[in-house]
DNA sequence: TTAAAATTGTGATGTTTGTCACGCAATCAC
DNA sequence: GTGATTGCGTGACAAACATCACAATTTTAA
């Protein structure tokens, strides 16, 4: 478990071992089930998540009734509501586990420690976080550029995976449309 | 014009005379007229932005037919074509100048040597990366939940100034509506 | 100053997408 | 196993939005 976070970390910065043995150390690890909530709106975002096994969404629910899906987070990525994380307040959106899931947990005092305390992961969360932004930037992009089925095909061939592993339900949700627009879609 | 970009800094780490000299003494000033192109699609990255004074628009051609607006930048505001400036590529958005606009660039180059040599900076742009990154997924949250009028609400809301300072059809490439639906909105 | 370009509004019409309703198969929980 | 829930497709209809066309006004540039 800890060996996959190393060897994500550096994928962006080598570590020696030390380095490692330190920033492991603030890390917990934790594990939830298939639909289990990691938190809700209204609950406070103590962690960062990163995902070691599992699938997680993050969620924000219109007015109780629809669900619009933000991001989904597989293997190898971070998630949390950010906001809600990095100013301390309450969630806006939900955590969700679509499958049985295992997750290291970042506490912010931790994070802001290992940032000061290891320049290299201030330069990795910092490659993490332009990443995020450029991502986020181009699906705004297909948004504004695509239709229904354009995003959709967008979305399978970056993602071919997500197909089999979440309900299409769940695929209309992120890609904004309803689940029966994006079944007509389908051939 | 220095000035302001400490002022800038400070807002999220406290800076030294000569830690001040040192960050000012990386960047240069340019000046566009309005309508002028900072850089067009196909050009090299070479710098980020900051916008002294003036007003810039990022926006993607789609087969040179549409004109979509993936970001406005005001006074204070940071912008590039980040991923091709990051990853030394090809531009695939235009940056123009929607107003005659002062900005000061910075150079991959000098980006990284500022991050390398001064821990502050790199923990200021984490700072803005992470705002950059929540910020974009508020946008998307928008396309998620929101019909047009709603997005165009919004829109005022958070920047009222923009109305008075672009036209609406270029706040409709914002928005992703059409002009005339945004013109059938407006009472 | 004056012609060209940009901006905005609005009517008519077509397309895309959402909503409601229903049925059926697969999966889950006890 | 069995009843309940979930997932998925599809028809009928309504709403949102795009497109095309035209006109009037304002702004821009030589």
């Amino acid at each position: 478990m800890e060996n996959k976070l190393r060897e994500h970390i550096e994928k962006t910065v080598l570590l020696t071992d030390d380095e490692f043995a330190f920033i492991a150390s603030h890390f917990t690890a934790k594990s939830y089930k298939k639909r289990e909530f990691i938190f809700r709106e209204g609950d406070s975002v103590k962690y960062a998540y990163w995902v070691v096994s599992g699938l997680l969404m993050l969620a924000y629910n219109h007015e109780s009734a629809k669900q619009h899906i933000v991001s989904f987070a597989m293997e190898d990525w971070w998630e949390s509501d950010f906001l809600a994380y990095h100013t301390q307040s309450k969630a806006t959106m939900a955590l969700q586990c679509l499958e049985d899931t295992h997750v290291l947990c970042l506490a912010l005092e931790d994070y802001h420690k290992l940032c000061a305390g290891l320049h290299k992961m201030e330069h990795f969360f910092l490659t993490k976080a332009n990443a995020g932004h450029i991502a986020s930037q181009q699906r705004i992009l297909s948004f504004l550029t695509s239709n229904a089925r354009e995003r959709y095909e967008q979305l399978l061939k970056r993602y071919p995976a997500l197909l089999q592993r979440v309900p299409k339900t769940l695929l209309a949700s992120y890609l904004g449309v309803s689940r029966e627009t994006l079944s007509r879609l389908t051939y």
